[in-house]
DNA sequence: TAAACTCCTTGACCCAGATCAACCCTTGGA
DNA sequence: TCCAAGGGTTGATCTGGGTCAAGGAGTTTA
């Protein structure tokens, strides 16, 4: 029974072969080949952690890089005085750590129980200069980080409290969406990852206005809640249209 | 006569031999052995734009990349209503552009003349492959301008006006700085690239806000103004503490 | 079975920054 | 020489979202 118990969190910790990873195709390592990926088992090992542990301290040493496997992590920058804004949501296939660089910038805080796959930082990175198909896939994940940054920015500078909670769930409904792959029609369902807390970090508000306006959304119709997290969208357009970008009428990135 | 004035022209326009370029060691070829940058020179172009100029309109085909050699754009998003949020400073040896994306996400507009070194999408895509030089440096230059736009994102999120203008001023002062290579000691000088609109864009306010801020900063002796566009920054520590992080005495990157 | 948490909601009030509007200064045609 | 246009300043007023404060609802500790 012990045993059992403990086979079960192993293999909850290690998917052992790369081959089952959940994340294999969307990773750093989605571009490798066998041989490659058989050189990355050697030095990967697997790190779990609980919901509101924090992974990475700022100024820390990094002595790794990493994938989420699972979970969510959220990324966040603090100032003197305490104010702080959260940078980026990580998710599964997420790339942790910077190549090259000896210290962390950011807080990593696990906003969920989640799983990563880690490197440590000297052989990936030798192994980055060998297998250019790891620079090529960092280089495709970076440039996407970057368009999601810049694409964030707008949310913060210029829109209003409403547009920015209608904004923060078509994101992360959109990306469920794409993960789960459920069929495109109908409404859809899902949890929010996140804590009132975390989503005015990630928006530039106070946590008071996030409440007022998820109930202002709900009220409306745009969205409708059971319990506080877990969320139903009727119809993608119309939050689409609340969160300021029109567009494209609801597509799945 | 006639003569002399277009060959003026084309001195500008092309340096012509990558040997003797300005942004050689920063931009994308920095890391290119002389046989590299010789295949580079045989695909590359100049452009050059005034002052005011679209350089790129957002959604427009894509069919080169490319650095900036000397001068300054700005990097912007637009909403359907005419809301727009400035999420990129171009300066020299920034590059523009990605690989592998048929269509602009950004308008590119020239705030100063502007000379670029063009390189047509599909042939510095193949030169990629094969050249691990220039994906390594684009990878550290967008990794880099990750790390700029998250920063930016703290700004946008949770600085007050008068720390946005003083976290702007900052950073173009610094740039500058680093650029001019001028004594670390005495008073920084240097003129503001950005109209107050510009400014205003950049730092998700109003034109007028900015106005008053910055009229506020220099009667407080932040910094003082000759002209509209001409600052001088008596002390950076000052500057730094006005911006909201303190931390480091006015370290130029 | 309550006490102590954590997470969330709602109300009352206030203020930083937006909005609207007038005006200044410089530059460059015609 | 004037005038038109682009950039900048400044004042008066309004308002979205922050701040402060009270309380609810669910969950763990004892």
């Amino acid at each position: 029974m012990a045993n059992l118990a403990i086979s079960e969190k192993i293999a909850h910790c290690a998917p052992v072969d790369c081959g089952d990873c959940p994340i294999r195709h969307r990773a750093v390592c989605a571009r490798c080949e066998a041989d490659e990926l058989e050189l990355l088992e050697q030095i990967k090992y697997y790190r779990n952690f609980e919901a509101g542990q924090t992974v990475i301290w700022s100024g820390d040493q990094m002595d790794f890089v990493a994938s989420v496997v699972s979970g969510i992590a959220t990324l966040t920058q603090t100032m003197e005085d305490g104010r702080t804004q959260m940078v980026g949501l990580l998710l599964p296939s997420d790339f942790v750590g910077r190549p090259g660089r000896e210290c962390a910038t950011y807080d990593v805080v696990a906003t969920t129980d989640m799983v990563m796959c880690c490197f440590r930082r000297k052989p990936f990175e030798q192994m980055m200069i060998r297998t250019p198909h790891i620079a090529q896939r960092l280089l495709e994940m970076t440039l996407d980080e970057l368009d999601a940054a810049r694409e964030w920015m707008l949310v913060l500078g210029r829109k209003t409290a409403r547009e920015k909670i209608a904004s923060l769930i078509a994101i992360i409904a959109r990306r469920d969406a794409a993960l789960a792959m459920q069929g495109m029609r109908g409404p859809l369902v899902f949890d929010l990852p996140l804590t009132r807390e975390a989503m005015a970090d990630y928006l530039g508000l106070t946590l008071e206005t996030v409440s007022r306006q998820v109930s202002a959304l709900k009220k409306d119709g745009v969205i409708s809640l059971e319990g506080k997290r877990r969320v139903t969208i009727p119809d993608m357009g119309r939050l689409l249209e609340e969160a300021g970008d029109d567009s494209d009428g609801g597509m799945l990135a």
